[in-house]
RNA sequence: GACUCCGUAGCUCAAUCGGCAGAGCAGGGGACUUUUAAUCCCAAGGUUUUGGGUUCGAUUCCCAACGGAGUCACCA
């Protein structure tokens, strides 16, 4: 039926959608002297015999004066025109390969169409013999051509030079705001970006083959969940028509991960989106990948000792070294490194020791003496957490294990031996950001609950970080849950920290911007 | 959410004290049979983000809205 409705409608009447500007016309008109001249700008098919860096290494490993034919596919990037002549630049996503386009070779329709139709950011198939021009350029001398897509939208494209090697862009395509809402446009015009999204994707494909190779398994657990729970963080909150439920998108992976190792699987993971309604910053967007796994029999030892392994694996397999420039400073991945307790951390970079301060109000004092931040009402935890991330984290250039938890901001992590006010939790930062955080995990089903409670306590009412309570997830506990270890990490901020990007929305394809008519 | 800065042609940027809105690239017409940011000639291209205000006159000053950047707040 749609088909019959788009069948109807003349080929001169374009869906005028949006509205075009001069240059868009102009490749309007082009559009329709195609169509009159028997062209389809939209073609079914391509043939590619060669990417263009496969076309460049045919001809330099084929013999002196033995033609090698290639049939290229691509996007116009640059045109020359020099009269009975034109040069061409064609991108794949190989690289680029110059055209040269005779009127002798190709006829004067091919040649005078390649001129007069032809715009920067249409995609074209050449064929014809590799060869070398007198300027040392190896170029494909065409025989034929054909248009593959016509671009009715201008490209932001840059004038390029090639010196020592290195392409020089003029002009790039630079304002962020178009960058990141056109993303498209972005790579096609800015390679690196490419390259940083594969680089991005490399990481994420090592992480995943790390814990394949150490026996996890990896899961899928509901994104839209009843309950949200495992991290402090306000949630997104959507409704189910149909059954009529209130559901939220989850903000960690945790209780259901945990509740297969009550199923009896002994190491499990999952890579996915999380998502937090809450401030966007450069280390802060919505929706962000995490890492989590939970493997059983660990504590937070084992995991602290696999996740130097595994940040220093990662960045190998993605940059091939253990050393990366993180703004301007040089940071070592290799493990072991350093350790240090919360307690002596901030002992050592806010001079004061939490522990002459056992509760919150004088907690709080002592913060203000040192002239740092203590929001009112904020539990003894969150005090301490403050600190940590007030004067030790930007702190934290080389890779640290901060362990040692405030428990009462740790509802999810087993008490230190001895020690009622800290748990067996570390977080570790890299590059003076917060990059990930685990515990030896709770897996008392009576204690969970009695700490469930006290979180209830310590929160206020209507603080909405204050998590509802999950039965489900106690009574998997109450089946049995072995002890174990588990893990959480931000994806995106080790690929920004690889990639030694500004801002999360470097690394993230589509980062989240407020709508905006077009 | 608060504060500061920014928004000019398809892209990158100018515009003096408030006085006719300009350039390079891209695009159009033309010349040129191996160019390399090709070059040369000609012509064109604008609701200065939007809406108000002040003024004889606003890209410029004021207010508001929208969007972005940054800082803060928020952020186990």
């Amino acid at each position: 039926m749609r088909l019959c409705v788009f069948a109807l409608i003349p080929s001169e009447e374009y869906d005028m959608s949006w509205q075009p500007s001069p240059l868009e016309e102009q490749r309007l008109e082009k559009l329709g002297r195609l169509r009159e001249a028997g062209i389809d700008p939209y073609p079914l098919r391509a043939e590619r015999s060669h990417t263009t860096a496969a076309a460049v290494a045919a001809f330099e490993a084929a013999p002196e004066g033995e033609a090698v034919v290639a049939t290229v596919c691509g996007r116009l990037m640059s045109i020359r025109d020099m009269g009975k002549s034109v040069f061409a630049d064609v991108a794949d996503e190989s690289g680029r390969l110059q055209l040269f386009l005779r009127r002798d070779d190709v006829g004067e329709e091919g040649h005078a169409h390649f001129k007069k139709l032809l715009d920067l950011g249409d995609f074209v198939q050449a064929t014809g013999e590799m060869f070398r021009t007198r300027a040392g350029e190896i170029s494909l001398h065409v025989r034929a051509w054909q248009l593959l897509s016509k671009a009715i939208s201008p490209l932001p494209v840059a004038k390029e030079q090639e010196v020592d090697g290195q392409l020089v862009r003029y002009s790039a395509f630079a304002d962020l705001e178009e960058r990141y809402r056109q993303r498209y446009a972005d790579l096609a015009v800015n390679p690196e970006v490419r390259d940083i999204f594969r680089a991005r994707a490399r990481l994420v494909s090592a992480l995943r083959r790390f814990m394949d190779d150490n026996g996890f398994l990896e899961v899928e657990t509901p994104i839209l969940q009843p309950l949200y729970g495992g991290a402090a963080a306000r949630p997104f909150t959507t409704y189910h028509n149909q059954l009529k439920q209130e559901l939220f998108l989850r903000i960690s992976f945790e209780l259901y991960l945990k509740r297969l190792l009550v199923g009896g699987y002994e190491r499990v993971y999952e890579i996915g989106r999380d998502f937090r309604n809450e401030g966007v910053s450069f280390k802060h967007n919505p929706e962000f990948t995490q890492l989590e796994f939970y493997a059983a029999y660990w504590d937070y030892r084992d995991v602290m000792a696999f996740t130097e392994r595994m940040i220093a694996t990662a960045a190998r397999e993605t940059l091939g070294t253990t050393t990366i420039t993180f703004r301007d400073q040089t940071i070592d991945l290799a493990a072991p490194w350093q350790r240090l307790t919360m307690r002596d951390a901030i002992r050592q970079f806010a001079e004061i020791d939490y522990m002459d301060y056992p509760d919150a109000p004088a907690l709080a004092a002592a913060i203000k003496g040192i002239g740092g931040e203590a929001p009112p009402g904020a539990p003894w935890g969150k005090l301490i957490d403050g600190l940590l991330g007030d004067f030790v984290e930007p702190r934290l250039i080389q890779p640290t294990f901060i362990l040692d938890y405030p428990r009462d901001i740790s509802p999810l992590a087993k008490g230190v031996p001895g020690d009622p006010l800290h748990v067996e939790r570390f977080e570790f930062f890299i590059g003076g950001m917060e990059m990930g955080n685990a515990f030896t995990e709770l897996n008392d089903p009576l204690e969970q609950r009695r700490r469930f409670e006290e979180l209830q306590a310590t929160f206020t009412k209507d603080d909405e970080e204050r998590n509802p309570i999950d039965e489900d997830y106690l009574r998997a506990m109450r089946y049995g849950m072995p002890p174990n270890g588990g893990f959480g990490m931000g994806v995106d901020r080790l690929a920004l920290l690889l990639t030694d990007g500004r801002t999360l929305r470097d690394v993230l394809l589509y980062p989240h911007l407020r709508d905006k008519e077009m």
